[in-house]
DNA sequence: CTCCCATGCACAATCGATAGTTCTATAGCT
DNA sequence: AGCTATAGAACTATCGATTGTGCATGGGAG
């Protein structure tokens, strides 16, 4: 039953005719080499009786197209990314591109190893997701000539389209000021910062927008206001552990920067009262469905990631890669 | 500064040597080859200088090994299957396999196609997760001599990984019973499916443990008791409204098959008084992290997926490929 | 001094598809 | 009848890497 695979000298030889005939025939260039319909009508139907299939490395080789298109992202299981790759897929499959997406967990050396992976398999663009390096991924990329966009996380050396965090920021922070109550101690009396990577560039630009926003009405931000403890959950879980442990309480309001933070944050928060929760605005930056239905009323930055697919993709369909080009979208602040 | 790709030809121009040469120093084969250690040495360097990279194209169209493994879900967005993406990718690393991950939207057309695309690209295995059609997959894989396996959703004509549905369903129900309340009318006072397709293997695997579990209890189910009204979440939260206002309020149980189907049921539950949604006890068969910290009590059932891709990993490392095997994974109960 | 063999490498065919070029009937025309 | 034009297709080089085979060279054994 199991027939070797079929390539375009099998069908030549069955159909009594030649391979280029067979090879114009089934990528449609035969309109326009004069081949006739009777005959392409035959090995058409010859093609689908023995269920040929091209054989894209050779023909890639030869054309020098794979018809890959790639995405790195930090990670597949979490709500913000994978939405990422869904939309990813479904523009790359408008294009009749096919989508490579592959994670590398925030690590930049994996980060190149993986690009140049995608390159090797000859991928005609890179979109770059969320990557801790993405300078040293557009230089890999450069010098192999593959063109790419920077999406999440701004690179200075390729396009980016990215969220408008200092703008998500400011706009999450004052709504969490304006809900909050007041609390007993100075210390309590303010709101908190609490994930990501100081390094970052998104993570920088938030604390701005939480900063400003922050001094309108509380005064300047004290830098124990601001815990950048990575995005690991684990960390998160401990970081609002031992503030709360130092006020004594919780604060008036908590910034979670990403929703893999807020998993920790209220982890920790389950092992209290509700009463006692309900005191603390809480805000994320980065939006999850279940978040939308915890016990207390979250607030949270929804990311328009058709919009940022959309943009990294108009940029490739353009076909002009400015270095350092940057277009901000602006998220939705979500209340719930 | 765009040096155009180069090739073994290049470097062995440079190198002042020939191209089989250069191939085998940069493939590792050229210790059985007989070459110097000193010539292997001057073309890695050179290598490394100008940045080489292998064309897997011509290096898999010429040795028919592209060292890609596909799979395909039925999507990114979602708790479960990324979960799979992200230890699919792990164990094909190990492997030294390049993951390419597709989502085909539970459409078994799309399934084939996607999956004669991944024939196309000459990947070397196929995990296919989530299925509509499975058989179908199968058919085509064979044909083209792929070797594959099923995870989740089993199939007659290939090796499948599943979860363990009916053990699952079976307990789910049984402490979904046990963690309930007496309701007020004889029709409120059983426990109610809702979520996911009839025809689905998955899903009739954990009717009928439901239904075992429940008829010792409360007697057999009635045929109103179940509504597999697909896997969006729009759909299970019309089931559910219509189930409350056809109850007069809301069952003693509810067993949401699926986390997809949780998010549809849980924005319903979020338009009654908390009160009332305490009074009912809710499972879902699928586990995410914020679902467990939820207003309310949830059962939740937490597929071991290491286990399943694992098992799925040691079938290709094994293989053999027995037609309609199947191996189940016990999940595991979360209560929160 | 010749023969042998290990060493180190080059040569050339090949994988399957593509595309530029060339060939061959046949129809149409004078 | 002879000639050209064109439809219809075959021929062949090529993409870049792999791999079986062949060819020099030099040192040691006899």
């Amino acid at each position: 039953m199991t027939h070797k695979k079929s390539t375009i000298y099998d069908l030549a030889e069955s159909a009594g005719t030649s391979a280029s005939t067979v090879s114009a025939i089934l990528n449609g260039t035969w309109k326009t080499r004069r081949i006739a319909t009777e005959t392409a009508q035959r090995v058409l139907e010859l093609a689908d009786a023995l269920k040929y299939t091209v054989n894209r490395q050779a023909s890639g080789l030869r054309s020098s197209r794979s018809g890959l298109i790639g995405m790195i992202i930090p990670m597949h299981d979490n709500r913000f990314f994978s939405s990422m790759s869904q939309t990813f897929e479904k523009l790359a499959r408008e294009r009749n591109l096919y989508p490579m997406v592959v994670s590398t967990l925030r690590d930049a050396k994996l980060e190149v190893e993986t690009v140049r992976t995608l390159i090797s398999y000859q991928v005609e663009y890179i979109v770059v997701t969320g990557a801790s390096d993405p300078d040293a991924v557009s230089r890999l990329c450069t010098h192999h000539n593959v063109a790419h966009v920077n999406v999440d996380l701004p690179g200075k050396r390729a396009p980016s389209v990215i969220s408008d965090n200092h703008w998500g920021a400011l706009q999450l922070t004052s709504h969490l000021i304006e809900r909050s109550v007041a609390q007993g101690s100075a210390e309590r009396n303010r709101i908190y910062f609490v994930g990501g990577v100081a390094a970052d560039y998104a993570t920088k630009r938030r604390i701005e927008g939480f900063k400003q926003s922050h001094k309108a009405t509380f005064g300047a931000v004290k830098p124990e206001q601001i815990n950048t403890c990575g995005y690991e959950a684990e960390r998160a879980e401990v970081a609002v552990r031992s503030l709360y442990e130092q006020l004594d309480g919780l604060p008036r309001g908590l910034f979670v920067n990403s929703t893999i933070a807020l998993e920790g944050v209220v982890r920790f928060l389950k092992s209290l009262p509700l009463g006692e929760i309900r005191q603390c605005a809480i805000g994320s930056y980065d939006w999850d469905p279940f978040a939308a239905f915890l016990s207390f009323p979250m607030l949270m930055v929804k990311q328009d990631i058709p919009r940022l697919m959309n943009e990294a993709f108009a940029i490739i369909d353009s076909g002009v890669f400015t270095e350092g080009k940057i277009v901000e979208i602006k998220p939705e602040l979500v209340q719930a």
